[in-house]
Parts: structure tokens; sequence; C-alpha cells
DNA sequence: ACTTGTTACTAAAACGATTGCGTAGAAATA
DNA sequence: TATTTCTACGCAATCGTTTTAGTAACAAGT
């Protein structure tokens, strides 16, 4: 099947000129005559000629398509993600090619391969909960593959970042619990190796010890694969749950631990707030008409997206080797809904 | 920035070879020795070499990777068929693109020719609710570019296409009303122009036809974007509410529109299913955890993207032009919840 | 000694578009 | 008329890889 099959080459043929002259005129070259520009400009309409985007990219050394690595795209903070980046990236005449880990490290490096191999011009990663380290990214870094980080980054890789105020999102989400007279309050992550659970583990810790409230570390529960198994977050709230010193409230992270602490809170039957209160990160939005509605710490995806890109782009553009990078903290929203209200019992 | 500079030439130059031998030793071929091939591959590796693809999809006419076109990966569904194609695509070497429409036709052209002038050697696709008519993939498809339709397909082309069994779901869905002893059923759906929404209508009215119920026209309501915007759903529910022979049951076609009428209903202090009983077309994995739990009619997004991938992939592969087309039909499911439960009044 | 075969390699032509350089012919200038 | 300058186009190289069509060098068979 060879589809698309009308070159420039068949232009120049059935016109009986040459090849170049029939690319300098579809190129509007000052060197072709406006009658020649015409009579070929109106022949590769007639055949809906379309120049071959491999042969250009191969010529022009670039691919004009970005590679993105997340966890799932089922998860609508990611979604959010790339809509933004794919807002920036298609208005800039760029497209993207998405790719999923599954929280797996293997996917990850296979992935990453694979995007190289397709040869694209520059890569936006968050990585996977699994990944232990970031050799499989080092060495396309040093040879000059430009890259930026949102959401789950590295230090282990010095490029611009883009991320959200993790630590402030826990906090607030943190002593909003405490101001609403919660005490014994839990925290559900993902594990403690990747960015974002060390930063919102300290938001939480911060707002705890700010409150002058003792929290004992098994009141933190790290599921490995960031809720991916269902089971991850069944062990961790039937421990918390049979503890002597019961939490009266859990604070989650990630859309997938958050969603499925509540199903199976609910499955449980236990009550939320007035058993269990809850707030946790997510990014659906179906947090209104959750059951009860879900207090959430919201971030800007979109935007994540968006900056991501714009800083992705201005370092494929870039003609000299970038050295200064930046690392961009947008801001986080609370919002406060029943899950955390503080009920009479 | 010229990431990955190591070509087969520099190669050859380095071993004092030529550029024919260091390819075929690379591919292994029978014409190369076996000294040669060792002293080559260490070459290669020694300086991290990679073959770059886009000269290779230059050389081999394809590009090895296939197009998407839905409407937004917000919607679980998409992002679950999106999983479902990659996991074939990724398994036979390809890799996707994927692009959105957010309902718009405008979008649809854009994308479609995005895509087609990016090289893809397939095009997988379901059709914005807002498209007239399908001019922009006929060309396509006349040029002999392989595609295949899912979810929203067209008649006008003829090509495989993978679908729900959009009748048999919306008639169960609507059965079930019917035998939880709800007789005004009204019916929220996309706009009429789309096969999907043919499709459910047609399930629909069967099912109350068959229960010899009449149903007035006025109880079907049409969103122009399929509830992309809240006001669609918000118009749909003032008009059906304040009938006086107001609905006590509404069937809803498409995640976004069922979603969105839970959210109003709740809002609106409407009580589901005492006021109002709900039953609606979506995939996401929180219905069990919604208020009230959601009855739903669910669709095998993750298969139906394997199927459609699968057969893109024979008209991609198929050396003749294919003539014999399928139209594959998957079964849906309906989970009875709580938003549909007959209570007393 | 002469054909025939085999092995292990190379040269060169693709793939399709772009571009620096060259040049015929016309027009302008000396 | 002779020379220079434009105009408008063509030639050929280029991007990196694959592949076809060779071809030396040597061995084996007749």
């Amino acid at each position: 099947m060879n589809f698309n099959a009308i070159t420039i080459r068949d232009i120049a043929k059935e016109l009986n000129l040459s090849v170049s002259t029939v690319s300098k005129a579809l190129r509007d070259s000052y060197e072709i005559s406006e009658k020649t520009k015409k009579l070929v400009i109106e022949c590769a309409q007639r055949n809906n000629y379309r120049p071959n985007p491999i042969a250009q990219s191969l010529k022009q050394g670039n691919s004009k398509s970005i590679g993105i690595v997340v966890s799932t795209i089922e998860n609508q903070f990611f979604a959010q993600v790339i809509n933004g980046i794919e807002s920036v990236a298609h208005k800039e005449g760029y497209n993207v090619i998405i790719t999923q880990t599954h929280e797996s490290y293997d996917l990850e490096v296979k992935n990453v391969n694979h995007l190289t191999s397709r040869s694209i011009d520059g890569l936006l990663i968050s990585l996977s909960t699994e990944t232990p380290d970031v050799e499989h990214l080092k060495t396309l870094h040093a040879q000059g593959l430009p890259m930026v980080f949102f959401d789950r980054v590295t230090e282990d890789i010095n490029t611009h970042k883009v991320i959200s105020d993790n630590y402030k999102g826990a906090y607030d989400a943190t002593k909003h619990l405490i101001d609403s007279g919660f005490r014994r309050i839990a925290h559900i992550t993902s594990p403690p190796n990747i960015s974002i659970t060390k930063e919102r583990l300290a938001g939480y810790k911060a707002a705890l010890a700010d409150a002058g409230i003792f929290t004992p570390d098994y009141y933190i529960c790290y599921c490995p694969h960031g809720g991916r198994d269902i089971s991850e977050i069944e062990n961790a709230l039937n421990f918390l749950l049979n503890l002597k010193d019961k939490p009266d409230a859990i604070f989650t992270t990630s859309d997938r631990i958050t969603t499925t602490t509540i199903f199976l809170l609910n499955k449980l039957k236990v009550a939320i707030p007035a058993d269990v209160a809850l707030v946790g990160y997510t990014n659906t939005t179906l947090a209104d008409v959750l059951n009860p509605p879900l207090s959430s710490v919201h971030q800007q995806g979109f935007e994540i997206g968006q900056k991501a890109t714009e800083m992705l782009l201005s370092l494929i553009k870039s003609k000299w080797p970038v050295t200064e990078f930046e690392t961009v903290v947008l801001p986080t929203h609370l919002f406060i809904r029943e899950s955390s209200t503080k009920t009479k019992k």
C-alpha cells in the first residue's frame, strides 16, 4: 500500500520542469517567476500534493515532534497536563507522541528508547514511581537531547523542571484537617523515592509540627506502585483502621490513591468524615459528585503542561547549549468539601 | 543542537570499511564475515550508535506509526481505548500519535491533515460530534490510507469498524428502568448525526415500544456538543424537570453527559433515584463511589482499542488492496447500582 | 589453463525534499 | 559591439540508510 504516492518529481515531470524548480516554486523562492509558480502550485493542488515530512525531516535534521512519558493517561491529572502540552506544541507546529509507563521502570526505559529511536526533538517526562535511578536519561541528556521534567522530577539531571507546590499543597491540606479539629491524621502516599512523595510528606509533617501535633511514623503508609493495585491501599487501610489509636483523618496523595481510598472506605462502611475524614490530591472533575464530596488538593495540570512545553521548545530552538536551568513551581488549590468537615458524633 | 550525531558513515570511516558493509554487518547479513561483523558491532556499541529512524522511514516508505483521533483523552472511555490501541501497536513495533478534537469539526480536519502530513501508516478515528460529513476522510481513504473507525463511525466510508453494541446497551438500560417500575423515561444524548446517538436512541425506543410505553418526543434531548459545555445539560434538565409530565427516570449517553447530569441533579437537590432515577453510559472507574452509586452501561474500551488496532495493522500490512470489510460489535455490560433502584416515596 | 563458484566486500543508486552553485538567454550598460 | 547584470531556471550534492548490482580474490572442478 503506498499511500500518498505523488512527489515533487511527479509534478516536475508533468510540467516538464526540474525538481528543484518545483521545490523552489512551492517554497515561494524569489528565483522562480510568478508564472511558473502559479503553474506549479496549481498542479500541486490538483494532485493533492503533500510534501513528504520524513524526507523533510531527514534534510532538516529535526522531526518536529516531542515525546511525552507519563504513568497513565487514565489519570485525569496527566490528561490535563497533556492537553496543556498539546495546546502549546501544536501552536508551534510540533506534534506529540504520548507513551505510558503504568508506573513500571522497565516500561519507562522502553518508552524512552522507543521515543528516541523514533527521533524526537525533545522529551517531556514525569518519572515512574518504580524508577530507581535516571541513568537511562543521563546518557541522552549528555548527548544533548533536550528534556524537561514535570510533576515527578529528579535532582540528578540538571535541566528545566515544572512542578506543583507540593509542599504547600500538602501543608494546606493537613492544616485544614487540623483546623477542622482532627488530630490523628494519617498519610497514604506513593513510594518515598519519587519527588512528589518527599515534597508532600514534608508539607504534611511541617503542618503537624507547626501545630505541635505528634504523629507516629506508622501513620505514614507507602504504596509501592503508587496505588496502581487496589491491594496496596487495602493493606494501608486495614493497617490504619485496626490501630488502637486509629486515625480520625487521612491525607492521600495522587489521584489513584485518593479515589481508591474513598471507594474502599465506602465499601468498608467507614463513614466519611464521621469515622474518618479525607483530603486527597486529585484532579478528577468528579470530586463534587463523589460520596461524600471530596475535599481535594487540585493541581494546575493544564498550566504545568503548557509551561513545560514552552521550556522544552526554548531548549530545542536554542542555538547555544543551555546551561542555566529553571524550576517553575505552580500553586495548588485546596477545595474544601464534605469529606473533611468535622461532624458531631 | 544536533543530538545523536554518529552515523553509519562515521563507523565506516573509523574502520576503513564501506558504508554498505557497515549497514549489512549491523543488519547481520550473510554477506559479511563474522570477524567484520564483530568489529562493526563493537564499534557501534562503543559509539552508542543508533540508526536514524527518519532515514530508515524514508528508505522503507513507512513510518511505523499510526494516528489516533478521539474527542478527548480526559474521557476515561477513550483513555481505555487508547490503552488497548497501544498494547497492540507497541507489540508490533508501531507507535501512536494521539490527537484530540474536543468535539470540533475544524479540529478534526486539522488533526487529520496534521497526522497525514506527518506521515502515518494508518489512522484510527472516532468522529467528532460536530462532524457533518466525512469528505476530509474520503479523499484520504481513496488515496489508500488505511483507516479503521471505532465508537463513532460513518456509513459513508467502507472500511473496518469496531463499535459497542450500542443498541443493546441502550435497550438493556431502558428495559432495566422499565423493569424497576419507571415509566416516564427521558433520554439525554449527543447530537443525532453521530452513529452512537442513533444506535442508542434506537435501543431506547425499542425497549419502550416493546414494553408498550408511549414516550413523547420531547423526552429526548440532544446536546449539540455532546455535553462538552455544562450549559447543554443544564438546558436539557431545566426543560425536563419543568415538564408537567416530568420524567421519573433519565437515560444518558456518553461519559460527559452522564457525569454532568449527576452533578447537576445533585446541585439542584433532585434526589436520585427518589425524584429521578438515572442510568448512563460511562466508563469511569468512579461509578461506584458517586453519590449515589451510578447505574451504568459499560463499554469494553480496552478491547475496542485492541480490535481496531489489529484490524488496522492487517490493512497496513496487506499487500493487496482490501475490499472485504468487517464491522466488529462488542458487547456492553449494564451495572446496576443505586441510582436506578426504585424507592418507596 | 579455463570455466565456475564462493566469499567478502564496495560502488552507486535509490527514498523525497532542499539548496548552493552554475548558466543560458535576455536586458542593460559601457 | 562588447561587457556586465539580471532573470529564471537546472544540475548535482546532501540528509542517513538500505539494497541492487557488481567485482576482486581465491578455491575447486574439468
